[in-house]
DNA sequence: AAGCCGTGGGG
DNA sequence: TCCCCAAGGCT
């Protein structure tokens, strides 16, 4: 066994020994010296569980797997769930691009011609082609689900081989070596296991900030252990500062005491918070920008309104401090339901409805717009 | 191909 | 407080 074997080798013990239990994972190492995809998951769970996962922590996806599994237990029925309630379902996870492909990903599989009707493709190449699975997702459910070998490189394995091969070559960059040198250490039989041996190791031990070198199965093979500088890799670029935007959203209820409704919109499939439900606001102008107005303004609207407060939000690419203007207080005189044709809302995603109060945690608002609502009315 | 796309937790 | 980052994909 060659230097790249002795190392997976020691890898798969170490998962067998202290693999993390996970919702959507089998325990590894149940039978030693199995066949491949002996320890192959239910490729609908493994793949819901993937996509979640994507630049999403372990804690923050075992609540959404659970409530998903449950609602919907297979592929079908997702595919035949509704859009909005799936929607709705994801919202606080983020990046909302995720359920729409999730979706149509449901639908493609459970729409395969003949006998692959709710099948998921096996190969790595077929599930590549489905919406939503790029080059880590396909690789790793081919792998875990399927027991093909697959090369799977997300983050942690990125930060893990960069550091046992001293990969110096700044990412994104740096990716191709660190793709092959990961490569070389997959193993043909159980590559599933070692994938996820290799994330277990990235999240729990060659962590970013302090390596716990001294529990690590592969620390006499690393590079960077022998220089004495693990956190040196992998080499990153910094980051570009986050601009601030602001903005105003609108709280526009109507109906009498027990009884009231807040008008929300849908926002459209693309862009920030794509596809979900929202309140109506201005469009965030970024500041200097000559306070241009997109979206959905509120110029048409009759009555009174005062500022509610603030809240501030930091997105992937820039900040927000949005302000909450609240119309059409209970005792106003201003009867917006009468003038339904002017309230905001973006026609081709849908326009916007009246929600009842009374249910607005079943709306499915982002983050950002639960943070808005709760200025006026508490969870 | 570089920019867009959320959120919460940790140091 | 602020910065970094997490089982990335799409355009």
């Amino acid at each position: 066994m060659g230097r790249a074997g002795g190392m997976s080798a020691r890898l798969l013990r170490w998962y067998d020994a202290y693999a993390r239990v996970l919702p959507w994972r089998e325990r590894p190492g149940q039978m030693p010296g199995q066949i491949p995809g002996a320890n192959r998951a239910d490729p609908y769970r493994v793949w819901l569980s993937e996509v979640m996962l994507q630049q999403t922590t372990v804690a923050a996806v075992i609540p959404y797997f659970e409530r998903f599994t449950q609602r919907w237990p297979t592929v079908a029925a997702l595919a035949a769930a509704d859009e909005g309630e799936v929607m709705a379902a994801w919202a606080g996870l983020g990046y909302y691009a995720r359920a729409r492909n999730l979706v149509a990903c449901a639908k493609a599989v459970a729409g395969r011609p003949g006998d692959g009707a709710g099948v998921f493709p096996d190969s790595e190449a077929g599930l590549r082609a489905l919406p939503g699975l790029g080059a880590y997702t396909a690789a790793a459910v081919a792998a875990i689900a399927f027991g093909q070998r697959a090369v799977v490189v997300d983050a942690n394995v990125e930060r893990v081989v960069a550091r046992l091969f001293a990969i110096a070559t700044p990412l994104p960059a740096g990716k191709a070596e660190i793709r092959a040198a990961t490569d070389t250490l997959t193993p043909d039989l159980r590559a599933g296991d070692f994938a996820q041996g290799m994330m277990d190791l990235g999240a729990t031990v060659c962590t970013t900030r302090a390596p716990a070198c001294l529990l690590c199965p592969l620390a006499k093979d690393c590079a960077a252990h022998a220089q004495g500088d693990e956190t040196a890799y992998p080499v990153k670029a910094r980051k570009a500062p986050k601009p601030e935007r602001r903005g105003r959203a609108f709280w526009i209820t109507r109906g009498g005491e027990g009884q009231q409704e807040v008008w929300l919109v849908r926002r459209p499939a693309r862009g920030m918070l794509g596809g979900m439900l929202a309140l109506p606001d201005d469009g965030w102008s970024a500041k200097g920008d000559g306070g241009s107005v997109r979206g959905d303004g509120v110029a048409p609207l009759p009555g009174p309104w005062h500022v509610a407060g603030a809240v501030a939000h930091v997105f992937t690419h820039f900040s927000l401090r949005l302000e909450l203007a609240v119309y059409s207080p209970v005792d106003s005189p201003v009867d917006l339901g009468a003038d339904w044709d002017s309230l905001p809302g973006d026609a081709e995603a849908g326009g916007g409805r009246w929600w009842p109060l009374a249910r607005l945690a079943e709306a499915g608002l982002p983050t950002l717009y639960a943070k808005a609502a709760r200025l006026v009315w508490p969870q």
